[in-house]
DNA sequence: CGTTGTGAACGTCTTCACAGCA
DNA sequence: TGCTGTGAAGACGTTCACAACG
């Protein structure tokens, strides 16, 4: 727990909206491939190409963060990844732990973008016995029982649940009763977490079945349309999605 | 530029909301639960609560659908069923290739929730001539060399992109190329495709960045608050994203 | 009754278009 | 001149609240 005194709200920073925060760190790795090519200056235009948006969209989301460009000529790409990467809480460091050391949990260990930026696999955590004392991605895997233990000891506040869908709740309440207010969720299941814990959830099988929507309907129009080509689509999963405020717990018999 | 001003004044039957085609297949998830546990019919607010979604919102979704419903009753469980997955496309079969089999890959391949509502795993395919012939998951794997050839012959208009970021674009335009329409894209990278192909982006790294900037704020304002608690917030990394309509192919020297 | 289905109000995000400044 | 920063307009999404109806 750091000793959060003196933060003043400042009347600007409050409230960046968080479609724009979804998009900050597309921003930033754009802005990191172009720092390592020692590009100094980029405009809103060039950017907005790397980042996959449109150059109005990148102005009014960097509009949020402060006034950090030079008009006629653009951005400075080594400051605007420092603001952005300060934003983004990236200048500290973030001990993760990883629950549920399958073949996801185990990609994910070995996954490099997690150690890139701030990031950093404090600890990986398995219910199944025989997995204790096996390093994974040069880590090794602790049992389940030392969970609370393990998160205090690392000033944990960020889990990733990658269990059985089965587990995960039961998972999510031992993490988040031991401090963690912060959780990626990969099992397809819906988490009911306590207020002040934000959970964000990626589900493969979801993805799949959106394209499938799209796919379909693109054979049904093949014959309709007498445009030619349908407008091509780029999502990106990690905009926000339904912000709730107001979710009930499920509680079914 | 795209297709002309399809912006139909909401006729009735066509045109579901993007928000609402990303909340079909949890709607369905929590369906087949209660399916499976032989429930027959279901309140809005009941499904909601097992979506993790509020009531209004699940009504109004349905509602593009149809009225599928019975005042004073509920849904029918088997029939929503039904409906929403034939408009999610899942009553025929989506053979899916998977490219690059790393660990995330491999991952990939051994997720049950792929066959579980009609996706199958059509091929896996890898540019590492040591993995052609060995199975993951019960499926030989095979060269990107014979890429087109799978595509073709196993009429795959789906692929998931697992490569490294280095070889996501290259693989992109090959898939494109031969005839792949909807790309679940893993790598970090931003994809450029041509009208009328849909890129879906799962990204572990953006996720975390966007549960940081969260947490930091919390810290910031651990004294600041008079409410008490904050609210929580369960965001589905898999809603709509920045639609773009426009976005601007990316060709750095 | 109880619950759905939906118009209308509200809030959020995107896009436009241009004033303002280097 | 060229590009940023931003007010205003518009599209989209969510929530409210209640009429309609089994």
């Amino acid at each position: 727990m750091a000793t959060g005194r003196t933060h003043r709200p400042a009347t600007r920073s409050r409230g960046i909206p968080e479609a724009t925060v979804a998009r900050l760190p597309l921003y930033l790795r754009a802005l990191t491939a172009l720092s390592e090519r020692s590009v100094p200056t980029v405009s809103s235009e060039e950017l907005a190409a790397a980042a996959g948006v449109n150059s109005a969209k990148l102005r009014k989301d960097f509009s949020y963060l402060g006034s950090y460009g030079t008009r006629g000529v653009g951005y400075d790409v080594e400051y605007l990844v420092y603001q952005i990467s300060r934003e983004l809480g990236l200048t500290q460091d973030w001990p993760v732990v990883i629950v549920g050391i399958g073949n996801l949990g185990a990609a994910l260990a070995n996954y490099g973008g997690f150690a890139s930026r701030g990031f950093r696999v404090a600890a990986l955590i398995d219910a199944d016995p025989a997995m204790a004392g096996k390093p994974v991605a040069g880590i090794p895997v602790q049992h389940t029982d030392d969970l609370e233990k393990i998160i205090k000891d690392n000033g944990v506040s960020i889990g990733v649940i990658a269990t059985p869908a089965g587990a995960a709740q039961q998972v999510c309440d031992r993490l988040v009763a031991a401090g963690v207010t912060s959780i990626l969720n990969f099992a397809p299941t819906v988490l009911s977490v306590p207020d002040g814990v934000d959970v964000r959830k990626v589900d493969l099988s979801i993805e799949l079945q959106i394209l499938a929507f799209h796919e379909q309907r693109k054979a049904g129009e093949e014959t309709a349309a007498g445009d030619g080509a349908l407008p091509a689509t780029t999502r990106d999963a990690s905009t926000d999605q339904g912000p709730d405020g107001d979710v009930p717990a499920v509680m079914p018999a």
